[in-house]
RNA sequence: GUGGUUGUAGCUCAGCUGGUUAGAGCGCUGGAUUGUGGUUCCAGAGGUCGCCGGUUCGAACCCGGUCUUCCACCCCA
């Protein structure tokens, strides 16, 4: 053999059973969705790249796949910029398009281009790959799916305690009990950094926050003091660091850190109604949870935050995640349109529910019996039957090779058929067929009717 | 983007300090067994040692580059 053919860094292929445990966590997510009163759209896998750079900050503009424009686009190239190698500059004149590098800004482009066809409070949801350059690692690759439920033009907070129902129903009917939905606020985190006097430093002052369960206290007191941020503010903030009890406990003590703040105490009341709200419809398997420290790296959530994590004990990063944003459309020319959205990840859930073995077994879809081949007149002769049985909705083919009797039961050995049929001369002659039970060994002699009735259950 | 790590048969992996013709288990193909699979026994096929270059009498092994894998940052699903 040649060179063996290989795919790019962070890429997978799909086999059919892991395409078959993939369907079955998409078609869960797309039951709920819509249950909850969502409704698909799909967008093209590549957009304009106005459209995408800069929506993600610095970090994300490198992280967006470009695609070449075509023809002769050194022609066109800045002179300057070419000499001077101005990767930037030569970047956005040689590349007018890229791939997509989530679904909530092409969602934003979408509502804006589409804002006079679309009935307010519009609830969509979009379940497609997305891109990024990145460095792959477990659980994390270049392309992955994304399945997002957004809800646009609606201020009020029942969204919120609609989507914590969601994701709470979503786990719980894919069976994976015990996740945590972990909440917070933005305005609560611009509360802190009010009441702390570091209102111009929230990104660096949050960013830091976030790391909080990774490189622990003195770990963000030192990158707050590194990014600037006084040691009298770190101090007035500490006591956030160890914030312990339950979500209304934690409230409580919050209250009294915002009091000066108003921003951070609209921030807490927020929280509060949705805690309430969620104490008071019960959820079924999920955990809800107050996390201050939940920062997540998009600039443009402005309420609500949203992460799910996996059940204890699972080593996987988050597996959900969203929140509000009440200016996405902003950015496309369209203010005052609130909007506030969840997303599930679709790899990391496989993985996990993969560990956990979780899948149930009847996934992989499966023909009910495999007919063995004796030659022409035979094939016929169970073909007929074969065509009855498809239109009974039993699955079911004819080994195509007249091979070895040994080769074909070998092979509904491998497939894991549970049924073999064979019919050479004298079950024609009898206008019968003899079943073979392939897990039990049993057979016996059968008609059409009776083969029919047995492998329909 | 930074630092590290990995790559040998279809799969999981051995392979000594650089020394003839690179091995095992599983899997695969054929036979024992021409209308009965899984167990057993026998035989066989299958490798440019990721790729390119260098050092050496000699390289799977040492050196450089490159791709890939996984990991920690960055960031994030």
């Amino acid at each position: 053999m040649a060179q063996k053919p290989s795919i790019p860094k962070g890429t997978r292929d799909f086999s059919p059973s892991e395409v078959a445990k993939r369907n079955f966590i998409i078609q869960s997510i797309k039951e709920q969705f819509e249950k909850f009163g969502f409704q698909p759209i799909e967008t093209p896998s590549f957009e304009n790249s106005e459209t995408l750079m800069g929506k993600y900050g610095e970090e994300g503009d490198r992280l967006i796949f470009k695609i070449l424009n075509s023809g002769d686009f050194l022609r066109k190239v800045d002179e300057q910029a070419y000499k001077g190698k101005d990767s930037l500059k030569i970047t956005s004149s040689i590349s007018e398009k890229a791939l997509r590098y989530d679904l909530t800004v092409p969602f934003a482009r979408y509502v804006v281009q589409h804002r006079n066809e679309l009935e307010f409070p519009f609830k969509r949801y979009q379940i497609q790959p997305v891109w990024r350059a990145d460095r792959p690692q477990k659980g994390r690759f270049r392309e992955f799916f994304q399945c997002d439920a957004d809800v646009v033009g609606s201020d009020s907070l029942w969204q919120e305690v609609e989507f914590v129902q969601l994701y709470d129903a979503v786990f719980t009917s894919l069976g994976l009990e015990g996740v945590t939905i972990k909440m917070n606020n933005r305005k609560v985190l611009s509360g802190f950094a009010e009441v702390i006097g570091e209102s111009d430093k929230l990104i660096d002052f949050t960013v830091a926050l976030d790391k909080l369960d990774k490189i622990g206290e003195e770990g963000v007191e030192k990158e707050m003091g590194e990014k600037g941020i006084s040691s009298e503010a770190i101090q007035k903030i500490r006591k956030v660091f160890g914030l312990k009890g339950t979500f209304s406990e934690k409230i409580e003590v919050l209250k009294g850190i915002l009091a000066t703040s108003e921003i951070g105490t609209k921030g807490i009341e927020e929280l509060e109604f949705i805690n309430s709200a969620i104490n008071e419809l019960g959820l079924s398997t999920a955990n809800l949870d107050l996390d201050v420290t939940l920062a997540r790296g998009l600039n443009y959530y402005t309420g609500a935050i949203f992460e799910v994590s996996a059940p204890k004990g699972v080593a996987m990063g988050s597996i959900g995640g969203g929140g509000r944003y009440d200016d996405l459309t902003g950015i496309f020319g369209m203010s005052g349109v609130s909007g506030v959205g969840i997303s599930f990840g679709l790899d990391r859930i496989y993985l996990v529910l993969e560990e956990l073995n979780l899948f149930p077994e009847t996934v992989a879809r499966n023909i009910k019996a495999l007919f063995i081949n004796f030659g022409n007149k035979e094939s016929l002769y169970c073909l007929k039957a074969i065509k009855e049985l498809r239109s009974a909705g039993v699955a079911a083919e004819l080994y195509p090779e007249e091979a070895k009797m040994k080769k074909q039961m070998n092979h509904a050995n491998k497939r894991e058929i549970p049924f073999v049929i064979l019919a050479g001369a004298e079950e024609i002659e009898n206008k019968k067929f003899t079943l073979k039970n392939m897990k039990s060994g049993e057979q016996q002699a059968v008609s059409l009717e009776n083969l029919i009735s047995i492998l329909e259950k």
